[in-house]
Order: C-alpha cells, then structure tokens, then sequence
DNA sequence: CTAGTGTGCAACCAACTGATTGCACAGGGG
DNA sequence: CCCCTGTGCAATCAGTTGGTTGCACACTAG
C-alpha cells in the first residue's frame, strides 16, 4: 500500500499502457509491443512495475500471460487525493471558518 | 495542462513538500528546508517542478517568496481518474450490458 | 553605502531508470 | 522427441534526475 502508484503512472509509456489495458482489456506484453515503439522487454518490465504496485494483474492462460487493469487500482489515488482536499479544509476552516477563498495560510484571520 | 503532474507527484520529497504547503499554508523554500532532510536549494527545484505543473504558485512578499498550494491543483488528477474509469464502463458495457463483475475483456460474452 | 538575510542560477555528481540486445526457459502441436 | 511460439532474466547503456556546493543577485535595515 505504497504510493508508488504515483511513481508507476509518473511514466507516460506505462500511463499509456496502463490506459491501454482498461480500454482493451486484458493483452499480452507481445501484444502490447505491438501497440507501442518499445520493445516486448521494456512492456513486460512495464507490466511488471505496474503489477508490483497492485494497478495490474497477471493470468497465465496455457502459453502466454495476459495482463488486466485490477478493478480498485484507483482506489489509492483517489484517497490521497480526498485526504490531502480534506486537510486543506481542515487548515482553511481553521483560519475562516466563514469563507475559503483563500488557500495562502501565513497570515492571521484577524490581521 | 500536461499530465506529467502524475511525474510531479511520483517523488516522494515532492509529494511531501506538497502535502506540506496543504497542510501548513503558504511556506519559503527557506522554511520548508528545515523541515525536510534536503537543502534548500533541492526544496527550491522541487518547487520549480510543482510550479511548472500547476500545482503550486508563487507569491513576493518583500523579500521573500512564499509557495502556496494552487486550489484546483488537483483537479486534472481527478479528471484523468474520471476519464480512465469511464473508459472501463464502456468497454464492460460493450461487453455484458448487465453484470460488472470482470475487468477482463478477452472472452466473449457468449462464451 | 554597508551589512545581513534570503533567493536564484550554474556546474557537478552519483544513482536511478527506461530501453535495448542476447539468450535461456516454458508450453502447445506435429 | 523436435519445432515453434511466447515469456523471463541478465547484462548493458545512455539519458534523466534528485541532490550537493558555490557564487551571484535582490531586498531590507542601519
């Protein structure tokens, strides 16, 4: 439960991938290779770093493996997401608890 | 508008000194280098790189520059997390109308 | 102007990483 | 068994990058 999600869809080839999977569904990194200007190699390392951070799953089908988008892969994103939103309205409710139209926090509300 | 927010938020100082500027308001890079085990300097380039993605801005004050958090700085993340989700009911939709309990799409639905 | 504090920029460096190539291993069909 | 297709692993390489140090520049106070 890292947030290596991040570092994970920071590469726009494995963003593009991981993209690829949801639309397409489940492909082999063969026939991902095919989809993008790098080598099987370099897609199944991809794969393999998208699958260590829990985005992807491998199904081993008698020869080859397809890979799959996992159904909650974004599930951490958006709960860093609500927890970083909600702690800026923590601190804005703590400087005006009226208005938030601010998000600068170093002055006073009664300066 | 690109989404290199997501390379942006892969470093974990930089995810840090983010969720930092959120939480404890607008800070100098001076500031926020005594919180974190890097120089200013490094704390200044990340800021640089969250500022050249739109996630935080500027701001002189005298003779000092604070960095705050961008209020919609979070949105774009939203939206491409909107945008891959709604990619994915589609392509279940196209696949069984009525039941979503499989993210794979190589079977047919009437096998 | 001078002193002091704070910021910005450039050079430099080690580590990481995205990508390649080559080869060995696994499974299905004749 | 052999052949073919597909996957996995290791070595290698160039480019990127997070970090450092050093120094120049900007602003405020006396």
């Amino acid at each position: 439960m890292s947030h290596d999600v991040f570092a994970a869809l920071g590469d726009p080839t494995r963003r593009a991938i991981f993209e690829q999977l949801g639309q397409g569904g489940a492909q082999t990194a063969s026939q991902l290779a095919d989809l993008f200007p790098v080598s099987r190699q370099a897609i199944s390392k991809h794969l393999g770093l998208l699958e260590a951070v829990g985005l992807v799953e491998r199904r081993r089908i008698g020869n080859r493996v397809d890979y799959l988008v996992v159904e909650a892969a974004l599930a951490e994103v958006e709960q860093w997401v609500r927890r970083v939103r909600s702690a800026w309205d923590e601190r804005l409710d703590r400087i005006d608890p009226n208005g938030r139209a601010n998000l600068s926090g170093s002055q006073s509300p009664t300066g």
